[in-house]
DNA sequence: GCACACGTTGTTATCGATGCCAATACAACT
DNA sequence: AGTTGTATTGGCATCGATAACAACGTGTGC
């Protein structure tokens, strides 16, 4: 029944170890170890004495049944290797344990709301504090709704339920600035390849896309669709290619660029001397392939770092009032994309000014 | 002191208000929940029904303290966006998911035993059931060995303590396949551009490396060495453009190799025609950014399974003897490399047949 | 000089589920 | 019929820490 370390018929040390050796009371001890102000000085270091002595930890399962907060958060997320989930898991990883909080991972490989309550079951059943959302959550559910509604929730990049505080990336923004950028260049229009519509993320780029060439009175070609994937950059890219009006593409990832980029190689057309394209991510990688990729980066450790802090807050105080925020990502110019073939080395005046590069600084 | 609903005074239901609705005692519940077998069909059912309408999940805290164990493994992983860590990892969760644990994510900024040991402590803390190490552990510490000999350890990729079990891919199998392909290529020597030596893998790969030259008679270049990063791979690609002779390169990851790549194109030393490039990894871009990367694909989500399965079979039976398992790598031949210019259409006889690709023998 | 406040420490009840053991019921055997 | 066995269920102590409250000693103000 009870725990013993694995070498031996030994029990691990309890509090009432410590304070038997210490001198003092089990509560004492407790106080001592939670840095509780009222304690003398000479009680402090005997126990803290005891405890080096004993090799002593207190009892996590304990402290939480005792206590009723876990000092845990919960993240559900998607299982795949892209680079945005990664980046972002990392940013609260970093944070939540920053801020003395263990993170408990709980992936979901479909996103439909079965999958996701049955992810967000299991983050309760382990009695986390609270929850980060980092799907997308296309449809929610009447028990899911009940779950942000009884367990402090953030969630991020625009999953979106009647509870649940949003942290999220203005990916209308990220979207006006490629689709400026190229226009800025001189090209006439500008195509796209938009993630999977499930995603909101994707649905905001490509809206933002199309409110930026509207805006401009440009034409607005029909959007192509990926699934974020390289291959299904490259199927698109293959399409693409063979559109001899093609001049821009705004792709909605840069992993789907880079295979876009592949195809429109094997097709004959260079970029990005025919065809400019630009991503969204700003992956480790989009500096080091050939072309090194224009593309628009998202703070994404900064974001999941923003996600721990709201739901801390909101775990501190659950009445507070939700306060949706959003940050904004970056253009970072590179060799992807040119000046429309046959305007002349001097590209109309951009509209803002390329100096995006200037500290490409990754976070 | 108790835990509550957020949206009220109500307190959570317990096992005795099931009890109570289903008219059994606390305990045949804890029975019912747990897949006893002694349990009637009838009480089951009453048992269950009240649990629905009560909307009842155990608490997991009460468990772990009465039973003393958590079913949560630690996971000990380095603070970046590596792709290896990032599919290790996702190999990990969703066995461990698969097999009813939770996982708890501890990462380190450093590789120094000291902030390993920080990471081992908060797990301990979080009284998992077993941790899985998945960085490089250089130095170990008598705090670490007396973890790793107190609580079911596996380690990946080569950490060595005492007392874990290992879980690894043959990087020496790795390497060789890489060297024995460019050499059978026609290529006179390869050069190799390793991972930091901190890392067991990287000088794993790196001894492959020599030792198959050595093998085959061939001059062992000097290693030049980088710190995983595109960056790094960049830097060392400006020395070895630089070089005449050079005409074969293996580099210990994809991400290095395509900075060196781009570092070679800008050299006007054309990828694979002037030198062949071979990486470690097969990323999910290695075929899709250009040139395609030949490379050497690690089966990262099956260690990371491999590894939940030997830590809960150590966990189940702590004394049974450890048994290191070593997983195998496969070549995949892409386009980034030639046969050696001026070998003509038909390269020299190869020293091996080159079969690598086919069944990759064991050492 | 007395009452009161405060800082410090100890005592007790409690968190919620499980392990162990006992009790019951009912079937199967000699 | 008596006895043994087995399946099912309940009672109680317990895991290790914390919350709430009580108790103690000391200093302070009137």
């Amino acid at each position: 029944m009870a725990k013993r370390s694995a070498d031996g018929g030994e029990r691990a040390p309890g509090m009432a170890d410590v304070a038997r050796v210490a001198g003092v009371s089990a509560q004492t001890v407790s106080r001592v170890l939670s840095g509780h102000p009222n304690v003398q000085e000479r009680t402090r270091a005997k126990v803290m004495a005891a405890v080096d002595q004993l090799g002593y930890r207190r009892n996590n399962a304990a402290r939480v049944l005792s206590s009723g907060r876990s000092r845990a958060i919960g993240v559900v997320n998607l299982q795949t290797n892209f680079y945005s989930r990664a980046a972002v898991t990392s940013g609260i990883e970093n944070a939540a344990q920053a801020a003395g909080y263990a993170v408990s991972m709980a992936t979901t490989a479909s996103l439909d709301s079965f999958a996701i309550d049955r992810a967000l079951s299991r983050l309760a059943d382990q009695g986390v504090d609270g929850v980060i959302l980092a799907v997308p959550l296309i449809h929610s559910s009447e028990r899911i709704e009940q779950f942000t509604r009884s367990t402090p929730t953030i969630t991020i990049d625009g999953s979106r339920t009647e509870s649940a505080e949003v942290v999220a990336i203005d990916q209308a923004l990220a979207a006006r600035l490629a689709t400026e950028y190229l226009l800025d260049l001189g090209h006439e229009t500008v195509w796209h390849v938009a993630g999977p519509q499930e995603w909101l993320d994707a649905t905001s780029r490509r809206e933002g896309w199309r409110a930026t060439l509207e805006a401009a009175g440009r034409s607005v070609p029909p959007p192509l669709e990926g699934d974020w994937s390289p291959a299904s950059g490259y199927r698109n890219g293959l399409i693409l290619g063979r559109i001899p009006d093609v001049t821009a593409v705004f792709v909605a990832s840069d992993e789907m660029a880079f295979g876009v980029i592949k195809a429109l190689h094997e097709l004959g057309r260079r970029v990005p001397d025919d065809i400019s394209v630009v991503g969204v991510d700003n992956i480790e990688l989009a500096e080091y392939c050939s072309p090194p990729l224009t593309t628009v980066a998202q703070p994404f450790a900064h974001m999941g770092a923003l996600a721990v802090a709201h739901l801390l807050r909101h775990i501190a105080d659950p009445d507070a009032a939700p306060r949706p925020t959003v940050v904004e990502p970056r253009l970072i110019a590179r060799a992807s994309t040119a000046p429309r073939a046959g305007t002349g080395p001097a590209p109309a005046p951009p509209t803002r000014r390329p100096d995006a590069m200037a500290a490409p600084s990754r976070e």
